[in-house]
DNA sequence: CTGATATGCTTGAGCAGTCAAGGAGGTGGC
DNA sequence: GCCACCTCCTTGACTGCTCAAGCATATCAG
């Protein structure tokens, strides 16, 4: 098998170890899973911390079905609501409730600390950390909102 | 946001966006998904091309209820077959039909082409490779056997 | 104004995995 | 020999996504 396979392999496997991990902590502690965070902290992101779903959707990787589901239960608890554009009848904005807000910033703090937690044992060195986020951002496409390091 | 963390949701995109790709590639030319067929490349690495079926499961990272799901289509269309242990009544294999193993050595070349165009553009060096499937290796677990690098 | 086409979103059906429960078989204490 | 307990595996119910279809709204050509 080639390098390259074999990083590819190990790629998969990696994320499903990472994201059972963010899952459990996310989960029991905030009651949501890593994806709902994603999405929070996504829209946290934005610019009057609301965005076109469809939009969202092509922020996060998924379809415009994809976002329908996974928001549903972020509405129902209250930490986000939907508007509407007064311009496009088409359009609905998902937008972060002030509830929202105040807990993304509890659960962020929660996933820097397992983030922390998963990159320190065994030592990560901060170069290491950078250079696989470098080398993962030529393999995902964009993704994420530019990120430089932070030297 | 911490490196570390940026370098966690950048892990869980790539893979959607590596899975995407090569579930359609397999799928088109095999009529395989990615787990299918990193399950049937796992068991063609096992000695006799067989397993027991909580043993895969542990090798892929599965559960094994996963594993049940997973294999049902492999023996429906005949590249796996289920074979029963004398001693322990308890115990079932799943083992790779003359068929399975004959497939697989084209879905593997494919497996190849397709990693071999990921890595490709924009060009990716040995290194590069080598780095980042280490560095992935720390953070999933054992899961593949043991790979040394082709350097 | 009307009809054709494009866009934004939701919904139904399906797939791949999870967990919890349960059945069938094996093992050890007494 | 028997009963308690353990292991292997499957099944039912659920989650979180996908695709395909559909509805509502917008836009553009004539």
């Amino acid at each position: 098998m080639s390098d390259a396979l074999d990083a590819s392999l190990r790629l998969a496997r990696a994320q499903t170890a990472l994201v059972k991990r963010f899952d459990a902590s996310l989960g029991g502690l905030h009651g949501v899973s890593l994806a709902d965070f994603t999405t929070l902290l996504r829209l946290g992101q934005a610019p009057g911390s609301r965005m076109r779903r469809v939009d969202l959707a092509e922020a996060l990787g998924l379809t415009a079905s994809g976002v329908t589901r996974g928001l549903a239960p972020l509405e129902r608890i209250g930490l986000v609501t939907r508007e509407t554009d007064a311009r496009d009848g088409r359009v609905a904005y998902a937008a972060l409730t002030d509830t929202g807000r105040a807990r993304l910033t509890d659960m962020l703090a929660t996933a820097e600390q397992i983030a922390a937690e998963i990159f320190a044992a065994p030592p990560w060195s901060k170069e290491d950390i950078g250079q696989m986020s470098a080398l993962l951002t030529r393999l995902g496409g964009t993704g994420l909102p530019g990120h430089t390091s932070t030297p």
